[in-house]
DNA sequence: TAGTCGTGGTG
DNA sequence: TCACCAAGACT
């Protein structure tokens, strides 16, 4: 083992980021929030979302109470969307079940939906001064490459390894070691590129001694990814309203506002499920298709005027090919006022919480901004 | 345990 | 265009 927190420290005093919103408190609300927002994601991507969530929802109390479309607006665009469901329902049991008070123990902590071993840890040691370590993106990058560690980062065992050896690193001020290690992890032990001329931990870096800091951690081949193809409606009534569907909970957009959905080649309207990918063609036939599946689930007299052309969104884990179908609403009993189906007006569709493809649809109707 | 869950930046 | 990656957690 190789106790680095002496130079991390000293190091973070000159260089760190101390400007970042949510060091600026001590608050455990606004350090638990950043720490849920931080999850698989870039400090740059997250900041503006932050510091707007806080504006609207500024303590537990208020993001407990609030409608989940209010949330879900407010994460729209930032990805991961459990998080946004599981904060408020942590918040929730914060309220009901802590009177209030984030946990003050790693055991009861993690018990809030959204909060892992390493959040818990990150909230306990910044806001009450605990020692608790991190175990983050960062602070596994360096400690792989200070420890040459060869392994598979992903398996269990390295896990438990980096845990071991997070926590017998990790000194008294928790606090300020975790955030040095962010740091260095994002500024200076970047993934690749490292700036080891400038690292505080060069003369004891074992990868840096063995010239094999840019080779690790080692990665591990992931197979390319699964492409899935649909339609989305774009239905306007005689008002220029459009019709958006709430989607279920759980799944890809949970919770989010979205253009209905469909694949030509299954009988009814499947939703970006994982089934074989049928080309995005324009044919007369597909258009009847379409137009015929979409009146009867959404019980619309419609009429398919147009399909634009193929747009990419890009998942974890799958890549979405799709093609808007703009339609007309001729009449027909209008499915609306359920709570799954809703007319917007797409000024109004924007404040929603939406999937970023659909907000670049949206964005696009009026020509542009 | 291995998938599942978003989005934007980067080389 | 593409694969990889990010302040991970959940099922």
């Amino acid at each position: 083992m190789i106790p680095i927190a002496e130079p991390l420290l000293a190091w973070y005093t000159r260089h760190g980021r101390h400007d970042l919103p949510w060091r600026q408190t001590r608050d455990p609300y606004r350090l638990w929030l950043a720490e849920i927002m931080l999850q698989q994601t870039q400090v740059e991507s997250a900041k503006p979302y932050y510091v707007r969530f806080l504006q609207a929802l500024p303590n537990w109390q208020a993001l407990a109470a609030a409608p989940q479309d209010r949330v879900l607006a407010l994460w729209s665009g930032l990805g991961y969307y459990a998080r946004a469901r599981n904060a408020q329902r942590a918040a929730q049991t914060v309220m009901t079940g802590f009177a209030g008070h984030f946990p003050d123990t790693l055991e009861k902590a993690i018990t809030l939906p959204g909060v892992g071993r390493s959040t818990a840890a990150a909230v306990l040691a910044s806001a009450f001064g605990h020692r608790q370590a991190i175990l983050d993106a960062n602070a596994r990058r360096v400690l792989i490459r200070s420890h040459a560690i060869d392994a598979d980062p992903k398996a269990a065992a390295t896990q438990q390894w980096l845990w071991t050896l997070a926590s017998a690193l990790t000194p008294e001020d928790a606090h300020g070691y975790n955030q040095a290690i962010q740091d260095l992890g994002a500024m200076i032990c970047t993934p690749r590129q490292p700036r080891c001329p400038d690292c505080p931990l060069a003369s004891r870096c074992k990868a840096h001694a063995q010239g094999r800091s840019h080779a690790l951690p080692v990665t591990v081949h992931r197979p390319t990814k699964p492409q899935r193809r649909a339609f989305f409606l774009l239905a306007a009534d005689m008002e220029g309203r459009i019709l958006l569907e709430k989607r279920p909970d759980s799944g890809i957009w949970g919770g989010l506002w979205c253009l209905p959905q469909a694949t030509p080649d299954s009988g009814e309207l499947s939703i970006l499920c994982n089934e074989p990918p049928s080309p995005l063609e324009d044919t007369p036939a597909i258009r009847q298709s379409l137009q015929e599946a979409w009146s009867r689930r959404l019980r619309l007299d419609l009429r398919l005027t147009a399909l634009g052309e193929e747009q990419r969104h890009v998942f974890t884990h799958f890549q979405l090919r799709f093609r808007c179908a703009h339609a007309r609403v001729l009449g027909g009993a209008v499915a609306d006022s359920g709570a799954t189906l809703r007319w917007y007006r797409p000024a109004d569709a924007l404040k929603q919480g939406l999937p970023t493809p659909v907000r670049r649809i949206l964005r696009n109707l009026g020509g542009g901004r």
